[in-house]
DNA sequence: ACTAAATAGTACGAAACCGTACTAAATACA
DNA sequence: TGTATTTAGTACGGTTTCGTACTATTTAGT
């Protein structure tokens, strides 16, 4: 482990805090105003994935605690964009559907983003980015399975706690 | 602009904001509890690039509004891991300076990290990370540059909305 | 079947984050 | 020099985020 590596490391690190500081803010001034990145995040990966995820598969999904997850969908079904119903497999949990109001606000939003993409696209080489999302998908893929197959230390996955026991 | 482009473009963002969370988790598992990514984020700011810093100079490095760089120096302040003095040059500013304990905390964590950087660096050949990082820079600074020069839009540089005019 | 452990979700409170609105100082420019 | 604009920072309030603690249900182990 050199010092040059060090560095790597926290170069690499500190321009994907940035790239998502930055990409959340643009997402966010596109977004009608009181939605934040949260919000979208959760539409686009109910309509990526498949409707219906309880909270618990979107809080692992996005790799945050349960509360917050529970907060952000309160947040959509308030507005009306998801609809919560119960699980019919297990009565303790809930599924989350979109609303025909939730999928228009999300394609409604990759619409008014596409000049950004394209300007995106024009700018760097489809291709550069293209190489890189394989090292970006090793680099998450270590980071999470270290995550799940750590020692002692807490874990927000489940903020409780519970999770490392078994 | 092709409909693959959007997916890949949505993937890279994807990718990158996940291992912004999962890398902001590790850091955080390893600072004193009440210190949290965004307090070490300025600490380290401080040391890779220079003391005395303005709060105004670190919310530009950091894409982040001002208030909330107040908020955070205000709390390492607090803890005595900064020293918050007026600006010399101009008396509306302050400057920020790392004291003795700010500079430990931050080398003890950085030490503290090592075992985690060097099972990252073995299981991922640090070429492919040093590959994706110029790829990374363009991509910042393209969406960096973009944000200065964008249309009308509130830019979260200064929260009130006065830096588009000029 | 019965008990213990794990799991899904919520309530609650604290901290972080950030937009608005303000004051004080510096800068631009006429 | 005098006034208008820009800039640095703060006060304040609302929302997000998240850790802890709790209830209800399911799963595992005997």
């Amino acid at each position: 482990m050199q010092e040059d590596d060090r560095a790597l490391l926290f170069g690499v690190f500190n321009e994907i805090a940035i790239i998502d500081q930055l990409g959340r803010a643009q997402l966010e001034a596109t977004l009608p105003k009181g939605l934040i990145a949260a919000h979208f995040t959760v539409l686009n990966h109910l309509m990526r994935v498949a409707d219906g995820r309880t909270p618990v598969e979107l809080a692992r999904a996005f790799q945050l605690p349960k509360t917050s997850v529970t907060h952000t969908v309160g947040a959509l079904a308030k507005r009306g964009l998801v609809d919560v119903r119960p699980n019919p497999n297990d009565r303790r949990s809930k599924c989350v559907w979109l609303t025909d109001a939730g999928r228009k606000l999300r394609n409604d939003t990759i619409t008014a983003m596409a000049p950004d993409f394209a300007a995106l696209v024009a700018a760097i080489d489809p291709q550069k980015l293209l190489g890189i999302l394989p090292v970006l998908r090793e680099l998450r893929a270590f980071m999470d399975h270290r995550r799940n197959a750590e020692p002692p230390r807490d874990r927000p996955l489940d903020a409780t706690g519970t999770a490392p026991s078994g």
